[in-house]
DNA sequence: CGTCAACATTCATGGACGTGTATATACATA
DNA sequence: TATGTATATACACGTCCATGAATGTTGACG
């Protein structure tokens, strides 16, 4: 768990697994087949994700099936939360119904706008 | 805009001056101040995070200062909404009603509640 | 015990990347 | 124009790291 999360992160190969981990719980070999790298690099890439918390395993016959762990996901929420009065801050002070008309206008650069 | 936002978030001292322009936008030697390393490095930092989205300029003078824009971390914010079930997978099934009354406490996350 | 399958680990290698030094560019002011 | 300040860019260097090939380890089964 000493490793942090956006390093993690920052390996596309290492998404691609956990986004396939997200169905449910995987073998190596399952992994290995939808990523285009070696059997070595991934089990290297599952190692460094078990160390930073993203995935535990569990021993089933000779087999070793991964599954996601929900910690370093809610470290990320946490983070990314610090910075959502980037593009909330008025709408908090406003109410929550707005919030979801929101989309109609998101790639506003300027963040100053008065309504009435 | 092209490289992607783990890979830019993914070096520490990026962080660092993306989390010292949380409070307002600031000149390249106000972050050189506040990062330990040389200018040269910060304003390549700046370049990078400006390439991926993560901060804009405004010239004043003959400084340049940088400030935040939400559009990626709305997109790491999307990301991880993916996982959200992970920890989430009751309170989902519950509503949003729920979700929207935690913002009253957003300051003090601590999501660990035990329905019956 | 021998063999095969699934997976982990070691080793060497090439490339990407962050950093410092030095230099270039832009702006303001005298 | 000249000079200083603020920032960007060029270059070289060292380090980290993802990958493949080869080898080691563990479990199942005859």
């Amino acid at each position: 768990m000493n490793v942090d999360v956006f390093q993690t992160l920052a390996d596309p190969t290492r998404r691609r697994i956990v986004e396939a981990l997200k169905g449910g719980e995987l073998a190596v070999n399952d992994l290995v087949a939808r990523v285009d790298i070696q059997q070595s690099g991934v089990s290297r890439h599952l190692g460094i994700l078990q160390e930073a918390g993203f995935v535990q395993v569990r021993p089933e016959g000779t087999k070793r099936l991964y599954s996601l762990r929900p910690e370093p996901f809610q470290e990320l929420d946490a983070w990314v939360t610090g910075y959502r009065s980037l593009w909330e801050a008025r709408l908090d002070r406003f109410g929550q119904a707005l919030e979801q008309r929101r989309k109609t206008r998101m790639g506003t650069p300027k963040p100053e706008e008065e309504p009435p």
